[in-house]
RNA sequence: GCACCCGUAGCUCAGUUGGAUAGAGCAUCGGAUUUCUAAUCCGACGGUCGCAGGUUCGAGUCCUGCCGGGUGCGCCA
């Protein structure tokens, strides 16, 4: 069934043009939803502007637009209004609105009637988010990336488009090199005795004395050191780190306080003259700088042979993802292993794409665009800068300097740029709707070969990613619009990052625990769930509110508002603003909340539980709608379409929320206003349980597109 | 220094193709329960939309300058 919105805006287009001619064809209708009930249900802002263009007068044009509309709009409207300076207002017409719900009710499509798009304007869609890394735990920062992007791949999805999450894992990199490194430590702390709470203990003292004077430090350095070359030298093939890699059943409880010790030493070793040396290669390198070394290994630069590396690579990263995917169950988000496209997956791209923007973007080759790019080293790094075509930088650094995006460091090494590039080639190429002209035959030859494959084809692309990164995302897109790889026939693949604001404490600084640290992502679903429960058993034990839960309901109920609330307090803000955390006001049960929103469902089903015996399962699905709170509930849940296309081009899910808050308002002053079970005559009762069965399937559904499951009693 | 984001009621926030009298929740005050979940509903109070200009028939929204807060600015991701 097509939107109320959509029928409007094509009947008003067809007056504008019949009545106003060529002189107003292409001019948009201007069709919104009334903001005020006193002036209908949508309006018509266009004689205005037009008027201007036509130097007729605002209130002539608005009339002939209004004589102008064909029979149809006739047909769903009231006679319209023309308002103030020359708005049309727009009243549906209550038998169009009672034929309309009807047909929702009867419709039993788990879609609420709602058209997908036709096939020939479905999109493929990447959606990019979440995007841990490996050896961390996942913390608050990572909430907004999660959920706004799973629901937004949700959105796409129920509209019909192909939606293609990627979650682009943190898993190669620099900081491998002390995941690997930690692995190591804890393999020869176990002949050593030492435990993981040595190395928890040992990593607080080594932070403790970093900023310590040398002198004052250098003590316990030197021991971690001379224990290091050691290690090493008893373990010179590294076979006891080998078998010990392939027993290992890795988890975070022993890699994170090693990762810790790593990272500590070498933070505490800087600006020492310590060193170890490599039993085996006899290199020499720094006590601070041990990580880099094992890096390149890790990374085939150092000319050995790298399995063992890889090994425990490959161990960390599947720690890394059972963690996740505890997180991202109980979280309720869509997000599983096949959905995982790290930062390692790319790397057989990483040469070519250098290669690439190398020879595409050099001087003198014509781009096509506004933004040009030049690709040349400096100071022994590979970098692309961006010009305006006055020749101008586009990014300028601190000092007015143009500032490039570094694709290759002066070591050979490639950076996070690097990666996104051979990211969006990957994701936006395709073999017949979007082969591109590749300069690098090894290039196209490997992104022809699995697990390439020629690359995803997609239509838009988007990621969710933090603020902070805003400048990477402009440089990224400038330099892939100036090669031209964004130009698919005569469209543009559309390219954005999503960003979004921190997560604050209720001091309005970044949400730390009380020591200091950042917040776990495990620890908040937790404690949401406990202050859930606490809430639910609070309401148990009181004579009058008490429902009778079994344990196992109480669990249940908990897990659902705990985790809804959540997800609930973040969407529901617009996410470029800083959120202030607060726990009462996610879990309050009035307001706009989760809490709120589920007790309105539950609320529904509770008449359905009462009413089950005298429901006719034999669907009539007949509406009247003779009370105001039944024409405005009816109204708003036949608009759900028009707001998941809404949220669908600006990606703010605080639309959709701000939708269901309205929703279930209007549904509880349905509810004190028009009784349901005793209503007037059993026309009626089928009627407004019909109208509950559409809210209810509205409010599941759009707590479905957030990612929020209901409940049938709280 | 430059760039980007934010500044709306006492507090937390909506307000996105520029549209009519700027909206919620909390807090405060006052009402509603013989009826389907009162964890609710109805009402009142509360605003120089940071400041100053400009564009426009019309500006919280667009432009310019300023003030305040945040973030970022070459080999980390």
């Amino acid at each position: 069934m097509k939107a109320i919105l959509q029928q409007l805006r094509e009947h008003v287009g067809a007056a504008l043009h019949s009545a106003l001619g060529e002189q107003a064809a292409g001019a948009d209708p201007e069709i919104s939803r009334a903001k005020d009930a006193k002036h209908g249900d949508y309006q018509c802002n266009a004689a205005m502007g037009l008027a201007k263009r036509l130097g007729a007068k605002p209130r002539e044009v608005a009339q002939k637009i209004v004589e102008a509309l064909p029979a149809a709009a006739l047909e769903m409207l009231e006679t319209p209004e023309i308002a103030g300076p020359g708005f049309i207002n727009f009243k549906i017409k209550q038998v169009f609105l009672e034929a309309s719900i009807g047909a929702v009710a009867a419709a039993d499509d788990g879609h609420l009637g709602i058209d997908r798009v036709a096939a020939r304007d479905a999109q493929t869609v990447v959606v990019d988010y979440s995007s841990p890394n490996v050896a961390k735990e996942m913390h608050v920062g990572h909430l907004r990336s999660t959920i706004i992007g799973d629901t937004i791949a949700r959105v796409m999805s129920f509209q019909g488009h192909r939606v293609i999450r990627q979650n682009h894992l943190g898993d190669w990199g620099t900081q491998f090199g002390k995941i690997i490194l930690a692995l190591w430590h804890l393999c020869m702390g176990k002949r050593q005795g030492e435990t993981v709470a040595d190395f928890n203990r040992l990593a607080d003292e080594l932070s403790r004395i970093a900023k310590a004077t040398i002198d004052a430090k250098r003590p316990l350095l030197q021991k971690r050191r001379d224990i290091h070359q050691e290690n090493l030298a008893s373990d010179p093939t590294g076979s006891e780190f080998h078998s010990y890699l392939e027993a290992l059943q890795p988890s975070f409880e022993i890699l994170l306080p090693a990762y810790r010790y790593v990272n500590a030493l070498e933070e505490a070793a800087e600006g020492t003259d310590l060193t170890v040396t490599d039993a085996q290669s006899g290199e020499t390198y720094p006590l601070s700088g041990v990580s880099r070394y094992v890096a390149a290994m890790l990374q085939g630069k150092a000319g050995r042979d790298n399995t063992q590396e890889l090994t425990a690579w490959k161990k960390a990263k599947d720690a890394t993802l059972r963690e996740c995917n505890a997180i991202y169950r109980r979280l309720g988000v869509l997000l599983t292993d096949d959905d995982i496209c790290g930062e390692s997956f790319y790397e057989p791209l990483l040469p070519g794409v250098v290669e690439e923007l190398k020879s595409a973007l050099s001087a003198s080759d014509g781009q096509s665009g506004e933004i040009r790019a030049v690709c040349r080293d400096d100071k022994g790094a590979v970098c692309v800068f961006l010009e305006k075509p006055d020749g101008s930088p586009v990014f300028k650094g601190a000092q007015g300097d143009p500032l490039p995006m570094l694709i290759q460091k002066s070591d050979g090494a490639s950076l996070y740029a690097t990666t996104d590039l051979a990211a969006t080639l990957y994701r936006t190429h395709h073999a017949t709707t979007h082969p591109y002209a590749l300069r690098t035959k090894a290039l196209a030859e490997t992104l022809a070969k699995p697990p390439f494959n020629n690359g995803l084809g997609a239509d838009r692309v988007i990621y969710f990613v933090g603020f902070p990164q805003k400048l990477h995302f402009e440089m990224l897109f400038a330099t892939v619009g100036a090669l031209g790889w964004l130009r698919k026939g005569a469209r543009t693949i559309r390219m954005e990052h999503v960003s979004f604001g921190s997560v604050l404490g209720e001091d309005r600084k970044m949400l730390r625990t009380r020591a200091g640290d950042t917040v776990k992502l495990k620890d908040l679903l937790e404690e949401a769930v406990q202050r859930a429960e606490a809430l639910v058993r609070a309401s148990e034990a009181d004579a009058e509110k008490r429902r009778g839960f079994t344990e196992d309901e109480i669990r249940s109920i908990a897990e659902t508002v705990g985790i809804g609330s959540v997800k609930y307090a973040d969407l529901c803000q617009n996410r470029n603003t800083d959120y202030v955390f607060s726990w009462d006001k996610m879990l309050a049960l009035q307001g706009n909340t989760a809490p709120y929103l589920l007790y309105a469902y539950a609320r529904i089903r509770s008449i359905y539980r009462k009413g089950a015996e005298s429901i006719s399962p034999s669907v009539d699905t007949r509406v009247t709608l003779n009370h105001p709170a039944e024409r405005a509930l009816a109204m708003k849940v036949l608009q759900l379409g028009e707001i998941v296309e809404v949220v669908s081009d600006n990606l703010l899910p605080n639309f959709l929320c701000d939708y269901l808050y309205d929703l279930a308002g209007r549904f509880m002053t349905f509810y004190e206003s028009c009784p349901v079970l005793q209503a007037d005559g059993a026309a009626e009762k089928a009627s407004r349980l019909a109208l509950c069965d559409v809210t209810a399937r509205a409010l599941r559904i759009g707590l479905g597109l957030l990612g929020i499951s209901t409940l049938d009693r709280m």
